[in-house]
DNA sequence: TTGCGCGCTAAAGGTAACCTTTACCAAATG
DNA sequence: CATTTGGTAAAGGTTACCTTTAGCGCGCAA
């Protein structure tokens, strides 16, 4: 007995019989459709007969295959039960480099979710959490501005205040609502083209007739928050920073959500030594694209021209 | 649950678990275990984990594996099973085009204990056989003489006779022996270097004063022999077409088997469509291979210096 | 102890398997 | 009839894989 060959046709074909459409296993394999069905082709050149009907309207095995589909499915059934396995029983460390305040106001809040669906991954995020850094380059590094890596999602910058501020200034003429109430800044938005602050905002809003750079300026934007929610005054901030804080009325915007400033660049991630990506990272960064198209289409929602507030 | 990935890699741990040694499944895998190594590690740096521990006694599933071990083997028991099913149920077809000597007095009688083993495979040899001749290059083409392919085995050309006329000159002066009996050629030899003939026989060992040219042709060898076998003559004759006949003393050797030509070319098996050959016809290869080998060894051994006759 | 054999490993390099891309076709659907 | 959906064909690039070669460490015998 001589070993299995064309172990990935064999998939190919299982995955095909088991989705019921070549397109589909493609998904499944994270390949394209062409290349399922060049896998299957191999094989039944090899074998030289044909194992699958191919049907518009779903596939079908032969009368050849028939009788070995059983072992087929009980063969990759046992072997995705290896991976699963082999996977469970990593410990496996996930270390992260990102803005600070993406990584403190949207990623760490979300995280908790992930983390208890896999207790086994541990998280090191700027240097501190589960797990002390490491030398060498991070698994992941998420990045805002013009670099390399792959888009999650684009920012949106509005004005956000505190309740009670909303109330106080309710029934004042919107042109001078802004006047005299202090105007909080970040750090990150002193002079950075890429971070838009209350000078732009005022430019393209106007209701603000002088001192748009005049105001406190905070180190990072938890800290600012914070004020904000004590009705320090307004803040020019990142929508996807202050999601769970609008849902809950901690905070408001009190301008209709179209006065926004679209952020110049997208946040974006990059995952290192990209060929060869332990299975726990690819578990998580599916997760993080998943929850960043959840926010990119909140964010869309908020701000389309059609739905303002 | 995304697919499992590293298929080869769970392959050759499996393989080497179950040989013990990595060397041992190289072989089973038809890979160096060079190779083997590799693709464990790949797996092992992949997950991060060790799976095998290696020692120079045997190998060792770690702890890691250990839990995910009984799935690996009943994943692979199982897809063994399907390339066994598969491989069974396909009926295929053997195209062959060889020698007509050897394929006539070696192959086919030794072909059919491969037909019983294989009632699923069928031949065409030479135009002949359980199907009819198809377009295109044949599957395997043996040759004698120089040409490309493997060699299976060198022949050894050495005179037969039928029983009678040996003990009819039994007594004679062995200088005369051969004197005034007809020799019997076949059309093979006639003036090609690569088929040794009277010609060549009589200038290596004397034993006949004229006419080593002269005497009967027959078109092919199973001719010649049936007139062998009836006492007409003496025959020149490759020693792996007659090994039979020799053993049941049909046919014998009236001089000492030193007394020999060998062949100045192997027989030589080519493949057609080296890579993607089908399994039938790689069972049938090492079948051959086999064959050969056996043939090899006793056309060794009946013409070795120290056991003559 | 030294020398040797055996099995695993490391590094380098070549090749073929594999995948993607692009374009096309045919059936199903509106 | 136009469109969509799913499969196929051909071409081309790259990466995974394998072989080769050399080396290491251990066990065993002399």
């Amino acid at each position: 007995m001589t070993a299995t060959t064309h172990l990935k046709s064999l998939q190919a074909l299982e995955m095909a019989i088991r989705e019921g459409t070549l397109k589909a296993a493609a998904g499944r394999l994270g390949i394209t459709p062409a290349a399922v069905g060049q896998r299957i082709r191999a094989l039944e050149d090899y074998l030289g007969t044909d194992l699958l009907l191919r049907g518009r309207s779903g596939l079908q095995p032969t009368a050849e295959l028939e009788h070995a589909l059983a072992d087929l499915q009980a063969g990759f059934t046992a072997l995705e039960r290896v991976t699963e396995t082999l996977d469970f029983q990593r410990v496996s460390e996930i270390h992260i480099v990102a803005e600070p305040d993406w990584a403190e106001l949207w990623l760490t809040p979300r995280l908790q979710a992930f983390r208890e669906a896999h207790p086994n991954i541990l998280f090191c995020i700027n240097g501190s959490g589960d797990v002390p850094l490491r030398l060498g380059e991070p698994d992941l590094r998420i990045t805002y501005g013009e670099g390399p890596g792959e888009p999650l999602f684009r920012d949106c910058y509005l004005p956000v205040t505190g309740p009670d501020n909303l109330r106080r200034i309710a029934d004042w003429d919107p042109v001078l609502q802004m006047e005299g109430l202090p105007l909080l800044h970040l750090k990150s938005q002193r002079g950075q083209e890429d971070y838009p602050g209350w000078v732009q905002w005022f430019d393209k809003f106007g209701h603000r007739q002088e001192g748009p750079d005049r105001g406190v300026h905070y180190k990072n934007a938890r800290i600012a928050l914070e004020a904000v929610r004590q009705d320090v005054g307004f803040l020019l901030c990142g929508l996807s920073l202050v999601l769970n804080d609008l849902e809950t009325g901690a905070i408001v915007h009190p301008y209709p959500a179209s006065w926004h400033i679209v952020a110049p660049s997208p946040y974006m991630m990059q995952i290192h030594n990209k060929s060869g990506v332990r299975p726990q990272i690819q578990k998580f960064i599916a997760w993080l694209r998943d929850m960043a198209s959840d926010t990119k289409r909140q964010i869309e929602s908020m701000t389309a021209p059609d739905t303002p507030g």
